[in-house]
DNA sequence: GTGTATACTATAGAGTCTTAGGTATCAGCG
DNA sequence: CGCTGATACCTAAGACTCTATAGTATACAC
């Protein structure tokens, strides 16, 4: 029962899908359902958010969609990752790691370690 | 002679300022100088980010400034960190380990363990 | 047939960054 | 003395990504 809804952090939401398309196809309402899930509700992407993101990551290259008709006969555009988006998806997490190793390290730095 | 600037990721700058100046008060040109040295010259901070998050972190009474003349004759306006800026700083951070935990979390998470 | 979940689209607005320009002081050097 | 580089600050345009909100439409349960 974490409610307490964390804000995206701009710029994490691309690294985020495509971490989830690594797992194969989905379509966006899905891909926001198991961010949702897989972050025990901590996460709530926004459609605002989500679809605008698959338009640009698509644009990239990086994930390729097709419109397809579920056996329950709904329509879905179904998103999938391209070679040039695995390689992306490994880069961008070593972004981040380094990131957060260097935000974390300005974080614990006490005085006098390197302030002059 | 790691040269290979990460950029700012939009949000972060504002503990990372919070962070050095619960060193004490310092200049915003210090502030900056010194998250480039604490990062080993990964983070760069633009002055064009430095200087309006200085005035918006003012405008939320999380810190407070002085002009003052250092010995040098040179003049500077000094920020200090407020009370309230203190424990901003506090609960600032462990938004940011949450957010971090959750993102990596993610990131880590194999198929299967949570998907449908 | 009403509501809930699914599935997508679009727009207005806010917030934070990058880029690029500007001002001014001070120290060192030729 | 003028030049350069480091210090110190400010601002504006533009891009980008998010939130909030609203609208469309289908499927299924009650």
């Amino acid at each position: 029962m974490t409610d307490q809804q964390l804000r995206l952090l701009k710029g994490t939401l691309d690294v985020l899908i495509l971490k989830t398309l690594s797992w194969g196809p989905a379509h966006g309402y899905a891909v926001s359902r198991w961010l949702r899930e897989c972050s025990d509700n901590e996460l709530r992407i926004e459609e605002g958010a989500l679809y605008p993101a698959l338009r640009r990551l698509e644009e990239r290259g990086w994930i390729e969609s097709e419109w397809r008709t579920a056996e329950s006969g709904r329509e879905a555009r179904v998103y999938a990752l391209t070679r040039a988006g695995t390689k992306a998806l490994l880069s961008e997490v070593s972004a981040w790691r380094r990131y957060m190793r260097v935000f974390t390290r300005v974080l614990e730095t006490r005085p006098g370690e390197s302030l002059a």
